[in-house]
DNA sequence: AAGCCTGTTGAAAGCGCTTTCATTCCGCGT
DNA sequence: ACGCGGAATGAAAGCGCTTTCAACAGGCTT
């Protein structure tokens, strides 16, 4: 930090180039309508000068700002790294910078946070973590811009939404654990809208099958390893012993185990665990565990094609786009 | 996503409310400044225009963009992400709005991010991970923005260091373990310029109280849980079994823990454990693992303070910033 | 030779704010 | 009654870009 003279601006880069700003912005925007010989000019003023556009005044004067908002509850811990990670790089490659947004774990955030990105006219917003407030989902729609809903699939976007429909998530891991022989499941389900819609679905499916009502415990978001301790320990309270417990995420899972092994029960002889995300530690644990597999990256995939779509202006085929799951039967289950 | 009309501008809230655009900015910037009346008037059509201030045009006359770039290595799993989250949480707070950027590992992306950076002319940026490129550090100490280095404590800081000392973190240890009776301690090291610091001055450490130099095992960043469970199997290589393991973050230890228990070795009868970081899941695991503490949200806290000051144009009294560390000892170790 | 197209450039008018400077209006001291 | 100072406001000049629009030079076509 030190300070003095302003930085150079297009103009200086111009005079230096003995061009006009107009001629430097062309070559900044679309290289291919200015020149050969002009464009070497103009490369080495911008070397000499050390320029870098003002994408303040960018934004102002073409009114694309290229900064998109990235909404989540939370980055501590969290499913959504990866995809996250996936995007904001895949983002910036393309020449676009990410403004981050948490929200909060119950969303307190969410007004404000949106209001400021709408503030910086951003050109897009990527929302992970469901927004059910429907006046909020309405003011969304009306702005010009691109909203991505991100992991759910919600039947009446916003604007575009990829995801997964986490109820039929629900509902197969009811029936894959039915088929697999199990027939006392425990739920622990995180108070998170997504979670609680596929707490809801196995339960269905479940009883739908012919199975009790499954008995669960709500757990709080982000959710974390000692949950899964807490929760095992938990189990010795209910009415019958389950014979399988379905988590809903895979640090519970995680910690459930541990709890579990601790006590000397084994997994998955005594009791079968399940959980969900199919993150790293679910392939490296021991045992390793059984989870649903959400394709991050294809998200993130995903969510970049429609705004380079929207960018070039053409329409997009589909506002729903269902990325899927898969259950990985492994030892845990 | 619709269109038409553009949003109202601050011409149209003014007129609304019968005063100057000129009034309507003071009342948004300073609004000790404008009359009580005027106020109510101005907040009235704000609410009835749904005005929202457009924050290019604003970073753009008044040259500061109230915008603060926040640099991490990666988000997927990493000990930053609780001060990350703290930070960008306590800036949004005060009217700020935090960019992104993911430098990669290898601080491979680091130099176009930080140009975008620039070009948004951000009031501050945050790096965490170490910048070693000197080049690059002088180009930042010529600009006049605040920078602040996190988690690592430079000799000679760019702009601001806020963190602790590597190097007395991992001699602390070693005199730890040393004092708790090992004697044969193996290192598992992060590939990361902060964890090889810590890991070197254990073992000169560890040496010149008479130990012999440590075995170690290098690993990629960012750490996971799987590679505890590798290092775990490694150590049968060794010339001879070690009675700690050192790991470089808690999820490697906590791999390693797992791994060992499924092979029927005692934590830590038959080997000692630690990790670092002091993730929750360190107090959580069976058993409880002994790791350094370091205390993120002060971090967090520090720098916002530090950003606070420069905002209202003081001076700081420090330019390095020691926030310490602590070694929890647990059940591992 | 006139007419046209394509490729390349410059002039100039904004984009929507902030901020200086000037102005007006009051209350108050003398 | 006069002048002064402070509070509240407005006029207007930018902030550093982008983008029309027009202009011009060649090269072709007819």
């Amino acid at each position: 930090m030190e300070d003095g003279i302003p930085p150079p601006k297009i103009s200086d880069v111009a005079a230096l180039a003995g061009v006009s700003p107009a001629t430097v912005s062309r070559f900044l925007n679309r290289p291919a309508t200015v020149a050969r010989l002009t464009s070497e000019r103009i490369r080495a003023a911008i070397a000499e000068t050390g320029y870098l556009p003002n994408l303040n005044a960018g934004a102002l004067a073409s009114k694309r700002s290229r900064l998109i908002a990235a909404f989540v509850p939370e980055i501590a811990q969290s499913v959504f790294n990866d995809t996250m990670e996936a995007m904001i790089d895949g983002l910036a490659n393309e020449g676009n910078s990410v403004m981050l947004a948490l929200t909060g774990p119950d969303n307190r955030r969410l007004e404000s946070q949106i209001n400021a990105a709408l503030s910086w006219r951003v050109d897009a917003i990527i929302l992970t973590g469901i927004v059910t407030d429907e006046a909020m989902r309405d003011r969304l729609r009306r702005h010009p811009i691109t909203v991505i809903e991100t992991w759910g699939l919600p039947e009446e976007p916003i604007d575009v939404a990829i995801g997964f429909s986490h109820a039929r998530a629900g509902a197969e891991m009811a029936r894959f654990l039915r088929q697999r022989g199990y027939r006392r499941p425990h739920l622990v389900v995180p108070r998170s809208t997504r979670s609680q819609r596929r707490g809801r679905a196995f339960a269905e499916q479940w009883m739908m099958d012919g199975g009790a009502e499954p008995s669960s415990l709500e757990v709080e978001v982000p959710t974390h390893f000692g949950q899964g301790r807490l929760a095992y320990r938990g189990l010795a309270d209910l009415p019958h012993r389950p014979d399988v417990v379905v988590c809903g995420s895979d640090w519970i899972a995680q910690g459930l185990i541990v709890e579990a092994q601790a006590a000397g029960v084994k997994v998955p002889d005594d009791v079968a665990v399940t959980g969900f995300g199919n993150l790293r530690l679910a392939g490296d644990m021991r045992p390793t565990i059984t989870s649903v597999d959400v394709d991050g990256s294809r998200v993130a995939e995903e969510a970049m094609k429609v705004l380079r779509k929207r960018m070039a202006g053409e329409s997009l085929e589909a506002r729903r786009i269902d990325v899927g799951f898969r259950i990985i039967a492994r030892e845990s289950a």
